[in-house]
This record gives structure tokens, sequence and C-alpha cells, in this order.
DNA sequence: ATACATGCAAACATTTTGCTTTGGC
DNA sequence: GCCAAAGCAAAATGTTTGCATGTAT
């Protein structure tokens, strides 16, 4: 999508104020730092950014990234309740998962995992060392729909 | 490697005094809940786990994670310092990352990725609805190698 | 005997909430 | 003017650490 940033912008305020969000200098200043990342940031990144800072409470900065998350502006990474998961690591062995989205339920998925080979490759490309992979599928489980 | 779980658990104890861990009643115990549990847990719930919580405390729990991750025994799940990322969602645009497990650098890989058809599928058997996933590599960054 | 492992309690970082006030529509 | 959004401050959550003590080797 990277058209003009300055359209991107537009459209995805655009997007907001369809989805029933006013207009506010905190979401346009948020969305703005979020288009022109390269790379995720963290709430804390957010909230700490001069300009934000400057104008804006942590408060709103939280409820607009989640606010923004609900209607599909933003995703958020990982797993989303704040707790570290751990699992068995056996030599060789690797699972993918599938979680609930509302309730959290992890379910070990039984597949043939496609993503092994692209390692080397990346791992060439890039000169990071020791690769391994994540693999998660999200979505809404049936008892949650 | 599903062998029997008994010969599962010896063969885990015997990797971690290899790695020159004492083998202690709360290892044991820790190792038999993870090789037990279909899914990852958390470190909460091991260490709310009523065995566990009667006989050691959580801090011991705590430190056995990260030793047996350290160790390659465990893997914990997800970006690994304790804060929630976001990033820009465009409908129809994905993206897959690059993650340096030292420093914690991310990066945006540039690949095609090779899971988008595998939605469908896992959303049928699966009847989970709404189905998006996260692809993530996690390595040792050239900087931190 | 010596280090590594544990327990306890206290500190921390990050996220989340309640309530009042402000400002977009 | 009405209701969603912002501000402020305080709580909740989920780890993480310091230090004294215990225990596997």
């Amino acid at each position: 999508m990277p058209t003009n940033p300055n359209t991107l912008l537009d459209e995805t305020i655009a997007r907001c104020r369809k989805a029933g969000l006013r207009r506010t200098w905190a979401l346009e200043a948020l969305l703005k730092h979020l288009i022109a990342a390269k790379s995720p940031l963290t709430f804390g990144d957010l909230a700490e950014m001069k300009t934000l800072k400057d104008r804006c409470d942590k408060a709103t900065v939280f409820r607009l990234l989640v606010r923004l998350e609900k209607h599909g502006i933003l995703r958020r990474l990982g797993l989303h309740d704040r707790s570290a998961y751990y699992t068995m690591h056996f030599p060789g062995e690797h699972s993918d998962f599938l979680i609930c989205t509302q309730c959290g339920i992890i379910e070990k998925l039984d597949i043939a995992c496609p993503v092994e080979k692209l390692e080397a490759q990346i791992s060439k490309q890039s000169g990071f060392k020791k690769l391994y992979h994540e693999l998660e599928f999200f979505g809404v489980c049936p008892k949650c729909g």
C-alpha cells in the first residue's frame, strides 16, 4: 500500500471516521507515528514519543490503541494476555498454534509446517544466526464465536 | 519424540544434568507438568499449580523457567520483552518479522508468506472464524552475534 | 565443603481502570 | 448540548531481584 504517506494517513483517518471514531489531535498524531514506523512499536514507545508525550496522556494513547485494534486499524502482535508462555522444546520438534482472540485458549496445531525451509534462506540474507520461528494462527473459537 | 512419558521425563532430566543443573524436586515437578501439558503454560499457570504451589515458591519456578529456557530445554513463546507491540494493519496487507533474541530489534521481512493459503483449511478444520496469522523468525542479529 | 538452588519479601515495569473534565459532532 | 475522548491519579497485574538459608554434588 505504501502510496504517498499523506494519502495513507488520510485514508486511515477516513477508515477511523467510518468506524465512528472522532478526529482528535491524539488520533492523528498516533496514526502518523505508526504509519511512519518501519516496524512495530510498543505501547511504551508510543506513549514516550515526544510529540505525543507533550500533548497527551498515556491513558489516551492506551485507549486509542485498544480502540484502533478493535476496529482493525491496528494489529497487536503476539499472545494477547500479559503473561509469559512456556512450552517444552525437544530437539527437532516444532509446533504451531491456534489461539482464540477472545478467550485465549491455545491449541496445538497438527499441520506440516511450511516454513522450516525458509529459515536457511532468511539466515543467509539477514546474517541472523540460530534461527527458529513461531507461527501462530489467531481467530475466534467456536465457543466464543 | 512422544515416547513413554516417563522416558521422556528421564531424558529431559538427563539433558538438564548435562547442562549443569541439579536434580531438585522443583525441577522434576516442573518438567512433569510441562511434559504433560498439551499446550503452552504461563508462568502464572505453573506457579499456581497445586503441586508446585505447595512445595515451592514462585521465584523458584520463575528462575527454573529462565534457566531451562537458556539451556534450550524450554521455549518461551512470543516477543520476549514485556511490552505490547502494535503495527498498522492495512486490509489485504500482511507482514512477517525477524526478531533478535538478544537485543529485541524487530525487522520487517520482505518475503512471500507461504502461510496464507493454510488459513482457510485450518478454519474449516477447527471451526475458528476470522482467521489471521503471525509468523515470526527469531535469531541472533549480526550485532549481537 | 562448595556452589548452586530455594524461600521470602519487597521492588518493578507495564498496563489498566475510575472518575472528572473537555471538545468534536 | 450530548456523548465519545482526554486527563489525572491510583490500582492491578505479572514479573523480577536481593539476600539469607538450605541442599545436591
